[in-house]
DNA sequence: CATGTGTACCATATCATCCAGTACACATAG
DNA sequence: CTATGTGTACTGGATGATATGGTACACATG
């Protein structure tokens, strides 16, 4: 399967729903255009309320990346740039400086904070799927 | 101040203290042995509770940022590597991972990424306060 | 029509967070 | 000794997020 819940993380249930399907998209496992899994569907395999799945859809939706047709199911979208480009890069580059905040508690220097960035870029290009981006 | 706390943030009080301290000791504006505000004084000083305050001191005395003598006060701990450092390693991994799934929906390409990446990190080294390491 | 969609409610339970107040054990200065 | 300033440990209460169960509605389709 291309989710996994712990019901005992600390981390939200509809969270790592949002993140599990982000990742599994993300990888090809979820080609665009696919159907996702019916809200009562999932929420039934995954042992889950429907209103739970239901809230990870809609934050789903409101982050692109699946669509929703009412009365025909949800669907993942297509990945395109959207107005907000900038703003994401932004807050994207203050999520590294935090990783670097924790890298230097390690700690790690800078030399091995990057060598680290990417042998991480590089398993995150070898977990795909070898699907076209 | 090295220290700013936003109470309509979705993170809780004590965490974006805990982030807080972290951020200005690594940039050298708290260097070691230090003397950090008492808990009150923090709590009164943020219009905070002090045990708002003491739960994230005592988080960070977990983390080792932090050292308590009881009756005298709390001050900067030294940084230090642990026996756990190769499973940091690991964690720190994994988040640079969870990084790549957002970049994935800006979307960025792999050298965007990199490129970023250096940014982020001379940006970093450059609000350093021209401290030693 | 029946069925399967997403969605919107209601109610309830649990947990984390935060604040307020009080109190205790410790170290130090007077 | 007392007084003060430490961190810490309680109690209690308020608030919000989370998660569940149940029911119901509007929509699209066969």
């Amino acid at each position: 399967m291309w989710l996994t819940v712990d019901p005992r993380s600390s981390t939200p249930i509809y969270q790592q729903v949002v993140d599990g399907v982000k990742s599994a998209v993300a990888r090809g496992l979820l080609p665009p255009g696919s159907r996702m899994p019916s809200v009562r569907e999932l929420a039934t395999s995954m042992t889950l309320n429907h209103n739970t799945v239901a809230k990870a859809y809609q934050e789903l939706e409101r982050a692109h990346v699946i669509e929703v047709l009412r009365g025909r199911g949800t669907f993942v979208a297509a990945v395109e740039p959207r107005v907000d480009r900038e703003a994401r890069v932004q807050t994207l580059k203050e999520a590294m400086k935090r990783l670097m905040v924790e890298a230097h508690y390690i700690p790690l220097t800078g030399d091995e904070i990057l060598r680290l960035f990417l042998v991480a870029a590089q398993e995150w290009q070898a977990e795909q799927g070898g699907c076209e981006a």
